[in-house]
DNA sequence: GTCTATAAATGGATAGAC
DNA sequence: GTCTATCCATTTATAGAC
């Protein structure tokens, strides 16, 4: 299930385009990428690509979407457990794995201008967020909740973009990476499951 | 003192510049903001902005070297204290002083792709967030160090881009941001000196 | 220091052939 | 689905008047 209504998937060219489209949005950002950038990175001209959308703006939905999509199974697999713990164990750690899993991409969500609005002023994005943030924090959650939360997605945001964290491999990566977020959303220590 | 060898100050008019160009860098990015936008926000045209700043390039760098100069005022009345737990929060509180005073322009240094670039890529700027993370860290920072280090840059900036958080006063965020960066960095809890 | 005017390139977007 | 060709707006940047 996507993120926004009626749109249940992408056709094969159209993935292409979104592939391309991300790697070029988390390198230039999404003003810094234009049509013909990706196009030269396709191997196809600007026209091929407007076959599949008819607007830049909708590339940038669909990757937007896309990202949000392994988001959303997190979620609901953390709601599976309820509003515990363990709940919260489950949604830190798939965000944390989810993260990993794509590294370099990462920050074209939340480190990019343009991307922020995206995901502020479209309601199906502000709900998946509200939907994390319950689970991570609890249902109403005050300032401090706010804060804490901000501060977990910018810290694993930031932690991927930095350079010197970039070397490190996946495992160590993980450990330290959930090992700290821990910290701030005041779960306990411990040793994953992996 | 600034970052950039040779450069030892802005004349008023490159200032005025500077200032337009930051607050639409914040709002739009740095690809996403054209001299036309930052002429019509100081109400002059482009030439005239040509006349102050040879490039664009050279628009950006300066952005970069004004708000590094906070930070490494910070860091020097950091490394006064030596090498100690002192130290370490003094800068603490230093640099969240300083991410609150900006609010809304915090993003721009970390959060685009263009002034990801710059800070990576010129030298000056590197050694300023290597001198930060030497008094936050130590000298040799491990693995663990830098994603220490990383996280909370990264949950910083993250936090005041949250909409919701940007709700919140001045004092407010100020004390919770305080508390949960203590607890990545391995600082003691402690009611701040103001 | 700021203006008008303009050059040269590139941006998003469309029409129509294959 | 992809191509060539084209339109029009906007971009960075420069020349020269005031």
């Amino acid at each position: 299930m996507t993120v926004v209504e009626g749109v249940a998937r992408y056709r094969p060219a159209q993935m292409r385009v979104i592939t391309a489209a991300l790697g070029l949005f988390a390198e230039h950002g999404v003003s810094g990428t234009s049509l013909q950038m990706i196009a030269n990175t396709m191997g196809v001209t600007k026209a091929a690509i407007y076959y599949q959308f008819k607007t830049k703006e909708e590339i940038v939905l669909a990757v937007a979407d896309l990202e949000l999509a392994g988001l959303e199974a997190a979620i609901e697999a953390a709601e599976a457990e309820g509003r515990t713990t363990r709940a919260r164990e489950v949604l830190l750690e798939r965000v944390v794995d989810l993260a990993i899993e794509r590294r370099h991409m990462v920050g074209v969500l939340q480190t990019d201008p343009v991307m922020m609005r995206f995901l502020a002023e479209h309601e199906p994005f502000v709900r998946v967020t509200d939907r994390l943030f319950a689970v991570l924090l609890g249902d109403a959650p005050d300032a401090a909740g706010w804060v804490r939360g901000a501060m977990v997605s910018g810290a694993i945001a930031g932690a991927l973009a930095h350079p010197r964290v970039a070397q490190l491999d996946d495992a160590t990566l993980r450990a330290h990476l959930l090992a700290l977020t821990r910290r701030v959303v005041d779960l306990p220590h411990q040793t994953d499951g992996h």
